[in-house]
Formats: C-alpha cells, structure tokens, sequence
DNA sequence: GTCCACATGAAGAAAGGTCATCAGGTTACG
DNA sequence: CGTAACCTGATGACCTTTCTTCATGTGGAC
C-alpha cells in the first residue's frame, strides 16, 4: 500500500495557466491579487480537494506550529485530563500538539525528546518521568534555546517557567484533615524520593505534624515506587506493623485506592480501624466504597494554563523569564476519613 | 522567545571542507565513503549537536514514518490503553504517533483528520466519535488514497481494514450469565444507536434472550447518550419504573458506574435489587462496591493489532485488502451480580 | 615509459512543496 | 511621455537525499 498523492499549488497552477506564487498568494487571501483571479484559484483548489503540505510550509517558514508533550503515562486519568487541556487551548490558538509518553523511564523522556526537537516542535510541554533522577538532557535542549516548560513534575534548577499545584498545601491541609479528625498516627505514603511531587507533599506533612505538636516517626514514612505491586506491598507492610497508624495520607489516589482495595481484601474497615486519604481527585476515587477523601488537582485547567503561558513566550506576548505558577488545591472530605465533629467545624 | 537555531548538515560540511552530499553519506554510514571521512563526520556530528531536521526529510523522501491516531476520548481509560498499545509498537517499528481526540464530536474528526492528512502522516487510525453518523470525511480520504484503519467504533461500509472486539460474543456472554444467575428481566442500556458496538452488542443481547425463549421487550432497552448526565437520567428512569428490571447489561463500563453510583445514594441493592452489568473491564470497575461483573476488551492489545497490521500493509507485508480482525472478549463475573450457583456450573 | 581502463571517493545539481521578495509588463492618468 | 499602481511571474531559500559527474590514482598492456 503506496500513500496517496496529494494535490500541489504546482499542479492547480498548470490547471488554470497561473504561477505557483499566484496559487499561493490566492490561497492566503492576500491583497495582491485580482479578485476575480482569487475566485478562479480558490474554486480550483476547492475542486481539486488541495491541502497545503504542512511539512514544505513549515519548512520554508522555519515554524510547526505543534507543541510536544511528555507525559509520564497517558493512561493515569490526572495526565490524560492535562493533555485534554493543553489540545483543547492549543487548537484554539492555531496549534496542534504531538504527544508522547515516557512510561515513566528516563530513557523513553530522554529519546521523546530527541525526536521531538527533530520534527522542529514549536516548543515542548515536559512532566517528569518518575525515573528522572539526572537533568543533562533538559539543560541541553535550554542551551540550545528550545522553549520548553514544565509541569506537575518540575524540577527547580532548570530555568525555565513550570506550572505546579500548591503540593505542600495540599499535602498540609489533607495532613491537617486526618489529624483533626481524631487520628494521633498520621503516616504519609511518598512515592520516589527525587520526584518534586513526593517532597513537596512531605513538606506539607510535615508542616501539619509541627503545628500540631507531633514529631516526625520515620516509621511513619513509606516510599511506594508507584506501581500497583509497590502499593500492594506497602498496604501489607502497614497492616502488619505492630503499631498501625491511625490515619494514612497516599501522595497520590492511585496509590490510596490499591491500599484500600487490599486492605477490604483482607477485613481491615477504612475509615473505622485506619482512615485514608489520597491526592488527585480521580473520577475513580469518588466510586470506591468508601469515597475517598482526596486533594483535588484539576489536570485540564493546568494544562490550559501551562500551555497558555508557554504559547504567550513563544510569541512574544509574555516574557522569557521563566515563572513559577502554582494552582491551589482543594481538600474534598469524603467517607474514606471519620467526619469532623460538629464543635469542630 | 524565539526558537533557537539548530544546527545543518550544511554547518557540518563548512567545517570540515566538505560537501552537504558526503556529510548525508556519512551520517547515514553510506559504503560509498572512506572510512575515516565518515569518523570525521560523526564525531564531528556529535559534537555540534546535530540532529537531523524531520521536516526536510520528510519532504525529499515523501514519507514521514509518522502515524495519526484519532481516538474520541483522552481521559476514557480504555482509548488511553489503545493509544499506549499503538504508540508502544509503532515506536519499536520506527514509526511516531500524533494523537488527536474527536471530543466525540463529527467536526472535530473532520478536522482532526484533515489536519494529520496536511502533516503528511503515513496512515491514520480512527475509532469514530459518538456523533459520527455519515461519513463521506471517510469515503473521501479512502479516494484519496490516504491509508487508515478503522479499530473498535467502526463502519462496516468504508473498505478498510478494521479492528473490533466481538462484541457481539461479549454482550451474549453477559447476558447469558444475567440470565443463568437468574434474572428474568433484562434490560439493555445502549449508546447512540448509530454507533457499531451500540448495535453489535444489542444483538448479544438479544441473541441471549431468544437462546432462553425470551421475546425482546423495547420497555427494556434505554439509550443514554454516554453523558455522566444522560446516564443518571438513565438510573433515574429504571429506580421509577412501575416492573423494574431484575439485571441491567450497560453498553460500557462507565455507564454502569454512573447508574450505579446513584443507585447506591438513593438505597438501591446491587444484586440483590437489581443485578448490574458492564462491557469494558476499566480498571475503576474492580475497585467500586460491589466490583462490577463486565467483559473484558483489552485496549493495549487492540492498540497493538491494529497498528501492527497497518503497518503490515504499508510495508507491503500485508495485502492491500481490507480485513476484519475480531478479538475475543471475556466475562468478568465480579460481585455486581449474583453467582452462579453450584449444580448451574 | 606511456596510455587506457577501472575503481575509489567525493562534489555538484536537482528534487521534494511552499513562501517571500524582486523584477517586469501593462494600463491609466497627469 | 513619464510615472505610479496593479497584477503577475521567476527565482532563491528552507534542509535533506539521491543520482550523475568528475577527479585522481593505480594497475596492466603494449
């Protein structure tokens, strides 16, 4: 099977007896020709159903007009919904978007982004792969002045503007939720150690734990890698610890809902013998039996904004200066975690 | 911000003294080059951070290893597991994947397509929005001679190449096992009746009803327009009708949590009310309360076949003509129904 | 020793499709 | 008759690939 042949200005220009500047002067509406010229043409292309080949154009012009995105894994719902966001805005302003996933591994962000840079991407919208522990390759492609951003998953050496969520407020007010409602043993599940996110949002428990009094138990902190068998492996960890905390907070839902499944599995009441709360606020997480009290993170609204922001630099709208936008979060109490009592409210 | 410059073979050949052609030669380990002018070349190549431009490429050689993909819904979890399977395998064939989403509407396919056509992309693959209910957008890129494939929501008149689940096979199975674990009113909650799997998985239904003698009652098919609003207008209309069905089979999955979730809130028992039943295999489908007995498609693989046998034929491994493949389905009995009891295995 | 043929290694030109710029031809008006 | 405006054509550029041509050196035959 041979690609068809497309339709050239080359051929409508043989056609109607002009030349191929003329078709492409027509084809553009501009002022410099007869209207009646324009018509002949433009009817012409119509008939012969042409469309401009986007590669010579952007060729000549030396601009895409398509943004690159690196997501960590299309299937999580939170970046599924951020590329939603980026497409949706970018079609608006006259882009279309490339996108790619890194299943979460160094390599795969490293070669998306080699391949990118080679079909001469506008620019590139980056969140970094849980694997990403080194960052040569984002501080090449900024010597070599390719605009690009990040988000969700930044890194804050690299100078160049991010979109992240308050992590560390959220992480406090969830922290701050169980801790107010009773618990004395609040443990935070963190996934790996370099990722932003994890810190961040341990830097919110953290900050919950003082202004409460407590001091931080390193008993009380597990390091999922994020996989569904690292999360299954922490909630047995948990219920077979001797001393069980009280209250525990997932940096994200994923990891919750896959402690929560096992935990049903095994007779353990959520939030009766260990309350539990995750981050992200997927759609699933308002499903499962208990709903679980979350931190709301709207992924389409962040990539709005990240998309928008790095579509303003690149013409010329908003400076080069890189910037740090932070969304805020938004605690969602759900049945997961006990309820705050009335002369608490 | 300006895009920065990236560096040319041309550059390449003024540092070294030598011409554009012997630098082409060298980088892509041409026989026809003495070996230490091509050692030159390389390092010299990797030094200056060369990458070849995609773009121009492209344009000499007519092909840009490059596929579209047009799926409905992004943040649909089981288009997201077509995609990882599509992207997965057209990467280690060498290909890249450009990814749009029809937002389930017929304009935005249209659009969709003729934007990846414009971009030169080697072939296309298109599961059709909900909207989609004519398709001359399709007759006409299959004049045109554009290669694309057509994978889960179909048309059976287009001559191309499709990829489906039985789903026919699937919605019988289901609705047998509604049937066998003893309900006597089954009701079918469809999509939109143009879809291919809204009538192909209607037809297992009704395949199952006349195997146990049972005439079709149109009292006991519903059409949601695959909305969280239109199908909790849906659950609405069941919880208020005078003879409730005794087992509702949903089209898809997320149907069936929609109906489910407000069952639940208006105290409505799952199965013991009515017994409830999806086709897709979510992974939100295990977790919710009671998991919800469903047909597993699995998209990964969907993905995975469907690319690798356009390929097959852009490559000329495969014939030109159009086949059918049909992957099987399996039921999932979970929880949401009740269970088979022991003689009946 | 000279001439011819062949092999090796490289240069130059043209092609892919489009855009932007400069030049040229024609017409109308002062 | 000269100038300006209108409309169009021709050309080169973008970057890479592929094919034809060219230059040089070596070996064999006379």
């Amino acid at each position: 099977m041979k690609k068809g042949h497309q339709v050239t200005m080359k051929e409508i220009a043989k056609k109607l007896g002009f030349s191929v500047s003329t078709i492409s002067r027509a084809l553009k509406d501009s002022p410099e020709l007869h209207p009646d010229t324009k018509k002949k043409i433009v009817d012409m292309a119509k008939e012969m159903n042409y469309q401009p080949n986007l590669l010579a154009q952007s060729l000549r012009i030396s601009r895409t007009n398509t943004l690159g995105v690196i997501v960590p894994e299309i299937t999580s719902h939170f970046f599924a919904s951020c590329i939603s966001g980026i497409q949706d805005y970018a079609n608006k302003r006259g882009y279309n978007v490339m996108i790619c996933q890194s299943n979460e591994t160094l390599d795969l962000e490293i070669a998306n982004i080699r391949t990118l840079v080679s079909s001469q991407v506008d620019g590139l919208l980056i969140s970094l792969s849980r694997e990403t522990n080194q960052y040569d390759h984002l501080f090449d492609i900024y010597n070599r002045e390719i605009p690009f951003l990040l988000f969700d998953r930044v890194n804050e050496d690299i100078p160049v503007s991010r979109v992240t969520f308050n992590d560390e407020g959220g992480a406090y007010q969830v922290t701050k939720y169980l801790l107010e409602t009773g618990c004395k043993r609040v443990m935070y599940v963190s996934g790996p150690e370099d990722l932003y996110i994890s810190k961040k949002r341990k830097e919110g428990y953290i900050h919950a734990l003082n202004e409460f009094g407590i001091e931080l138990d390193s008993d009380l902190v597990k390091i999922s890698d994020l996989t569904t068998e690292g999360n299954i492996n922490i909630a047995k960890e948990i219920a077979n610890m001797k001393t069980r905390p009280d209250g525990v907070f997932c940096m994200i839902d994923p990891v919750a809902i896959d402690i929560l499944t096992f935990w049903k599995s095994i007779g353990i009441k959520v939030p009766e013998d260990m309350a539990l709360a995750g981050f992200t606020n997927n759609p699933t997480s308002a499903v499962v039996e208990p709903p679980l009290t979350t931190v709301a993170q709207p992924g389409y609204e962040m990539g709005k904004l990240a998309v928008s922001h790095l579509l303003d630099q690149l013409e010329g709208i908003a400076s080069d200066d890189p910037i740090s936008i932070v969304l805020e979060t938004t605690l969602v109490p759900r049945q997961s975690t006990k309820a705050l009592s009335k002369n608490e409210k």
